[in-house]
DNA sequence: ACTTAGTTGTACAACGTTGCACGTACAACA
DNA sequence: TGTTGTACGTGCAACGTTGTACAACTAAGT
């Protein structure tokens, strides 16, 4: 168990040492506090520029001050689009002093995560695509600034929210669809009872059916986050009798498995069935996949997300909510079947 | 700049006062010091269980123990590969104490990424893929244990390595290649001087294409990470007099763009051209794509890292170099062209 | 009964910051 | 000349741990 030696690190009082002041004065340099002389904020400047010296986040944890490190909390690595949302906050936090740690959900649970995200003191967190309860994330809230992606909740009070208007994503689908002759249109959804963002994109798609007057054809399978359920899925909707002729996905993902399945059952796309995936991820454009999508702007959701985070560790305590709409990017995928 | 008041957590004090022992007691409970009793452990479990006390990591890292908490840095959140890493990864972590937090090299650089990461006090860290030098590296190691995946070092002494056997890699393209009947074997590669893994996939490339007697139709493009340039190269292989018909790619998403630029080339894969990625990823299953891929095993590599990390965090000092063997996943894109 | 050794628990000084409570000097005003 | 501010710098007590030094107790050997 025994431990290498480390060679120690450059600390505030090497700094007030060689700029031969007190080790407080450097740290009202740091905290850019309130009385400073421009003479004295120089020379320690110049100090901590010679010695390469680097605040120690732990200190700053410890002593209840800001670390100016805020987590971001994915529930998948897999999803492109998440690095969608990353370069947004990546980019927003640019602009100011914070830094960023990623935590994804993988084997442990998003609380573990959440819990030891926490025990680092970090100065605010962002959750994207959260599942846990509205109860326990309030809780949370109350003991660290918090914004969520992905999590329809207008109600609440105690955090901040950022999401695309995901029932216009669902009216976007239906209406592309409709417009260009297709009728008999599906959803593929997920199982899980939380995911209220695809629940809402289940709502657009109603709403849209029904305007369209096409309410008797709803259909809607929800399925795990797992291939062979997913490929099951698509295969029923692409066989029988009551055979589709749209399929509209919740990821691009499903999507693209539903066109391989499409490809498999010697299914010619859009000719005989007409695919919309969501996201628009890097994926869509091939040639091969050629796959209409619902683009949510991930940059946005992130960048947004970031302000209000920011906004929320600087003071702000009421919530703000804020919404992005959706963009459906057309290709061959649903193009009109009898065109080809 | 206010901050909002936050409930204050459960701190080892409190602990040792429910349990009606000091808070030395309790911290020795904590690092399963020598010198308690049985009685003494139980107490504090129950008290710890009973007002759910958890660490602070900012105490830990200040007071020169260990945080438990490695970080593991990815040079770029896109290629889903990294995804298998983190998963070999996250499963070693499993059976350990620690925990770990990611960090993604967007728009800041590796260096500022480390930076951040030494100042939380990480006890290791894994760099995936990393672009720094030899040395910046040896210095980095010199004062936090370090283990690289995707960096052929196998001189270096201050930290360890894992890698797939790239030379390999480029040696089992080209042979499938070959016994499949085609010859004029390009290679999509990357620009950056410093994907040392990649240059090994060049240099089994070569080799092999030596070997199977192929030394002048040897030819490897390297492009920048950029859509545009990958399908400027791409085309260029696939037209004019000199049009080669096999393409290895140095990543799947490079081959996936091949795909489609053959698509849109009316070149028909694999009768006129055949393609093998690397990295076996979840997209070359899709029907659409059916890609060939070399299969580099991402959870075996983070597995391997983890456990070669937690024994230097333990103490070892001497460099371990553990490679992988890679393994080809045949698919439609390399069939052999005259039975099409 | 008296030392000796082992076992178990306690006290306390770090660790590198923050942020508040003070000094101190110097200028402006009466 | 004394008084009152104001701008700037210093001193120091936290913060929640770790790990070492040490005290107190127990049990055995003489």
């Amino acid at each position: 168990m025994a431990k290498a030696p480390r060679e120690k690190s450059v600390t505030i009082h090497d700094v007030a040492k060689d700029a031969g002041v007190s080790f407080s004065a450097v740290s009202k340099v740091l905290r850019n506090a309130y009385g400073v002389s421009d003479a004295l904020r120089e020379k320690v400047n110049v100090s901590i520029a010679k010695l390469g010296y680097t605040p120690s986040m732990s200190a700053r944890g410890i002593s209840g001050g800001r670390t100016f490190v805020i987590g971001v909390i994915f529930p998948d690595m897999r999803n492109p689009f998440f690095a969608d949302i990353l370069a947004g906050i990546s980019s927003a936090l640019e602009r100011t002093t914070y830094q960023m740690v990623q935590g994804i959900v993988q084997h442990s649970s998003e609380a573990a995560l959440v819990q030891s995200m926490t025990s680092m003191q970090l100065d605010g967190l962002i959750i994207v695509g959260s599942v846990s309860t509205s109860q326990a994330l309030s809780a949370l809230a109350a003991r660290i600034p918090l914004v969520l992606i992905g999590h329809h909740l207008p109600e609440v009070s105690a955090f901040d929210t950022v999401n695309n208007d995901d029932a216009e994503s669902g009216r976007l689908a239906v209406r592309h669809f409709v417009e260009n002759g297709y009728r008999k249109i599906a959803m593929l959804s997920l199982d899980s009872t939380n995911g209220t963002v695809i629940q809402r994109r289940e709502e657009g798609y109603i709403e849209a059916m029904k305007a369209a007057d096409l309410g008797k054809n709803i259909e809607i399978v929800r399925t795990p986050q797992n291939l062979r359920e997913i490929q099951g899925a698509a295969q029923r909707l692409l066989s029988g009798s009551g055979r589709k002729d749209a399929i509209f996905c919740w990821t691009d993902y499903v999507a693209l498995e539903a066109l391989s399945v499409a490809g498999i059952s010697g299914l010619a796309v859009p000719r005989e069935v007409g695919v919309i995936g969501h996201d628009n991820t890097m994926y869509c454009a091939f040639d091969q996949n050629s796959l209409t999508s619902i683009d949510q702007s991930g940059e946005q959701l992130g960048l947004q997300a970031t302000r209000l985070l920011v906004e929320r560790i600087e003071g702000r305590q009421k919530a703000e909510h804020f919404l992005v709409h959706p963009r459906l990017v057309a290709r061959r995928s649903s193009a009109p079947p009898q065109k080809m």
